[in-house]
DNA sequence: CAGACACTTTGATGCAGATCAAGCGTACAG
DNA sequence: CTGTACGCTTGATCTGCATCAAAGTGTCTG
């Protein structure tokens, strides 16, 4: 069963739908053509673990497409998910021997890989991936200390809601959806794997979930498909000051 | 009572303590000298607010003595530090218009500050600054993972001894205090940052404190002063994997 | 279609840590 | 030395979420 479906696989980074969003995204055509001689691609299916924390790792690389999680585990058990791989985000670190985390897939996956020493070579060279790479771990390192305050100080019904919003956001973005009108979308992970991420047992998932829905600020249908009628009362449930900022 | 102690302040980047640490530590002599050219040092005394979350952020920095916290609060005053900064860490973001966090100087505490415009000049044409900032950006990454961990599974108990540790360790390293000798050192902080930073109270926080002094785990004098006996019973109390795994 | 399995929901009970409250020690101003 | 302010400790009580338990749903396999 390896390998079963590479159809959806982009031979050209041209075509790559990633393209502008991941490490890659500032490079030039000839920067392009550089990095296209030494990547590789790799398909992961649903379940599959794509490195197990600790053990070496030569290779760093982006998700095409597909999801992944980032999880940390204690002796006794306890894990704690610490980043949910989105297509275009980074996975490993230039520079570092071993990976430091679980990385699991939860859907099926592809992945646009490096071994690591060609890599680092290319990123001496290239200052357009080491700023695009530098970038996109701000912008990671922000969402993780986002992150420290769900898991610090909100509730349980304000990180379920925290956990949707998130969601909607990122789904609403992806699929260029705008307007005011509800936000439709499909969740990615399992109670189990969001319990995994916000700090709480599966079992004050399902409740809490349940509990939203019954308050009518999101409605259910099926185990996972997810409707939000009034995305500022989501806003409103998870504790975020919604005061009218708006981004740009 | 501003700037009423500025004979610590270094005048020469080559005296400077931080210098192997900061953002500058990869840079040559020549570069170090623009860097000199730009850079302005600020004070701060214990307590006092270095910006605000949201405020127009106009430069960045390192800071050279002393400590400060990085903290998000919600509307109804619920806070979480989501970072402790010391000496050599940088604080701001290249790109970024406004400070994400509050930012508040715990002791008096030194900057070696940048206007914000320069030093990102700067870095366009200084490989040697980006490639250092990425590396402490990745490292405040792991750090920030590490506390994720730290806030969504850990117990009370476990979380001090998990903070305890890993102020211990900078000490040590800081110090350069080698051998299996008790450790000895000073909380940098109050029971209420510490609280904070453990998504705690500070009740919670002082009995736990008291249960582990109590258990023999750590020893008290006074309200600050600590001394560990036995690093790796604090290790086990913390809930840490410390199967032999040596750092080099 | 039966059975197995993964995932989810819901109920009953218990406990870790929050909340509320009082008091202690030290520093500092009047 | 008196007042008051701040940081800290300790006690009593309450509660949100964990834990333990059982049963429901949907999907896949034989």
């Amino acid at each position: 069963m390896l390998n079963h479906d590479t159809a959806a696989v982009p031979r050209d980074c041209g075509e790559c739908p990633i393209r502008h969003r991941a490490v890659c995204a500032r490079c030039e055509a000839d920067e392009l053509e550089l990095l296209d001689q030494i990547k590789y691609y790799r398909n992961f299916e649903a379940g599959q673990t794509v490195i197990w924390a600790g053990d070496k790792m030569d290779f760093v690389g982006s998700v095409v497409s597909g999801i992944a999680t980032l999880t940390q585990t204690m002796e006794d058990g306890r894990t704690q998910m610490v980043g949910l791989l989105l297509p275009s985000d980074f996975v490993g670190r230039p520079g570092r021997l071993t990976a430091a985390y679980d990385v699991v897939a939860t859907s099926d996956m592809v992945m646009c890989c490096f071994r690591k020493k060609p890599f680092e070579d290319m990123m001496n060279v290239t200052p357009h991936i080491a700023q695009r790479l530098l970038e996109m771990t701000l912008d990671e390192l922000d969402a993780a200390r986002e992150w420290m305050l769900v898991l610090g100080r909100k509730t349980a019904r304000e990180k379920i809601a925290s956990l949707l919003s998130i969601i909607a956001r990122r789904d609403a973005t992806l699929n260029m959806v705008g307007g005011t009108g509800p936000m439709v979308f499909d969740l990615p992970l399992t109670r189990e794997a969001m319990a995994d991420y916000l700090g709480l047992t599966l079992e004050t998932v399902s409740r809490q979930i349940s509990a939203l829905k019954k308050d009518g600020v999101i409605q259910l249908e099926g185990k996972r498909h997810v409707t939000v009628p009034d995305f500022d009362r989501l806003m409103e449930e998870a504790g975020d000051d919604n005061d009218g900022g708006m981004l740009a």
